[in-house]
Formats: structure tokens, sequence, C-alpha cells
DNA sequence: CACTTATTTAGAACCATTATAAACTAGAAG
DNA sequence: CTTCTAGTTTATAATGGTTCTAAATAAGTG
């Protein structure tokens, strides 16, 4: 199974909750934004079994302390995560509360400046607010 | 005061209440960031009278509103505001959990070339994350 | 002063997320 | 295959930031 090695290399057990999820979040044509709630829905229509809402959210932090997701950086009551780990950047809809990619080229170079002593960067993240 | 005509300018009538929260806010000499924790904490300091938590919250959200505080995008249990609404971005220090702010000629400017119909840009904002 | 509308307030309600602790399972070793 | 151990799943409770509610209070207007 194509997902077994990729958990196993990162020391995940490939339990079939993980794996199941592993189809929801991986196995498809585009990448998208999720919330934990629409995640669920998604594996619900997906699978038979049932997984724990409990074990949605540790295989979500798993994944993404794995590098496997990224959260979105966007003030909202719930939080969102994103199948597209690359660098990229993001447009919000504000009045429809929709996510949308801008991929780096369509950003252009951003060159920070300003340093902080002793601290890396590690990412780079732009949101771009969008309204009518 | 100073701050009575700010607020009925902008249709919020100068209560007590608003008025002291503008002290703590505003009258100072550098901006700042905050969670409404600890801005609850900062008037505790410095009033003698108690404002209820929901007046914090109503007139932090008043405030925003009307363009006088900034929310800043980040994913954390809290909401942080900031008190320079000014157009800048944002280090945040994932160990300390603490914000820096960017100024606008510290990341130079961002051109986003992608364009959604019938949407107009409101705010661009670049979080840095950084790491040791 | 009288009246209307905005604001404040304490407390309850809400709800996403995290903690808990018991049951279960994967992988390793014998 | 069996046993063992650490990792994982699970239902449920707990947590905690934020919002709601409805009654009391205060501001502005005539």
């Amino acid at each position: 199974m194509k997902y077994i090695d990729k958990l196993r290399n990162s020391g995940l057990r490939p339990t079939k909750q993980r794996l199941q999820i592993c189809e929801v979040l991986f196995n498809t044509e585009k990448t998208f934004h999720f919330t934990i709630n629409e995640l669920e829905q998604k594996i619900k229509n997906k699978i038979d079994n049932k997984i724990s809402l409990a074990t949605v959210y540790n295989t979500v932090h798993a994944f993404e302390k794995k590098g496997y997701l990224k959260q979105i950086p966007i003030n909202s009551n719930q939080t969102y995560f994103d199948t597209n780990v690359t660098d990229h950047h993001h447009f919000y809809d504000l009045k429809d509360q929709k996510l949308i990619d801008l991929e780096n080229s369509d950003v252009g170079p951003i060159n920070i400046k300003k340093k902080i002593n002793g601290k890396r960067i590690k990412s780079v993240e732009v949101l771009v607010k969008l309204e009518d």
C-alpha cells in the first residue's frame, strides 16, 4: 500500500484509521483546504467504519508535525489546514469565507530584510484578504 | 478629552468604559499586540473600577470594526489584536510565542499578480514564522 | 425632566479543542 | 504462534476562549 511506507518512514504506525485518513487527504488530484469538521464529514462519506473525533485530531496533528499538512494562519473560530505543503500563499474571501490558493509565482519574491538574533525564518506566508 | 471626539465621530457613545479602554490602548508611546486576556489585565492594573469581560470584548470588536484595531491573522487559541493599524507585517517566534512588528520597508513591495473576478484586495499581510 | 436607544453587566451557553483513562493493536522478541 | 510492550484508538469529560441573554444602567435628544 502506498501510504504504509510513508507512515513507517516517519515513525508513525500504519494503523487502519491513519491509512483511511491518508486516502481522504492525499489520494486526490488536487490539494485542498479543510477544517477538522469538514474532514470528519469527508471521512464519513468515504468509509464504512467510524473514526473517533479524537483520532481525527490526533492524526491531523501528527501529520502536521511530520510536514504532511500545514496549518493556515487565519483568524477563524475553526483551524484551517492545507494538504498543499509547498511554499505558497492564500487569498481569503471575507464575504464567502473561502480560501483560494496563490502560487508563489502569483506573488513574486518576498525579501525579508530584518533579522532577529539567533532565529531562522521557518516560513513566509502571505494572506490577502478580499472584499467585494 | 481627546478620545471623546474620536468615539463620537465614529458613532460610538463615549462611555466611561470605552474612554478607559482607549487610555490603555492608545495613550502609549508605542503600539502593541495583545490578547483579550492581556488587555483585561492591563485594564485591571490601570483603573480602579471593574470593566466586565463582555464589555472588553464588545469594545475591542467595536474598535476593530471602526478601524482602530487590527486582528492579527495567526493560529493560536487566543485572538491577537494590534494597536498598530498601519499596513505592516509580523514575525511570529514559534518558541516564545511572541509577535514582532515588521515594517513595510523591512519586507519590500508585494505584488499580487492574480486577480479574482469582482473582488478587491482589502489587505496583504505577511506572517514570517521564526524558529531557533 | 421624560423618553428612547445604546451600552454595560453577570452569568449562562456555546463549541472547538484537549485531556483522560481504559480498551485495543502493531510490531518485536522469544 | 505466543507473549510482551509501547503506541494508538476511543468515548467521554473537561477546558477555555468567545458569544449570547436579558435585565439594569447610562447617554443623548427634545
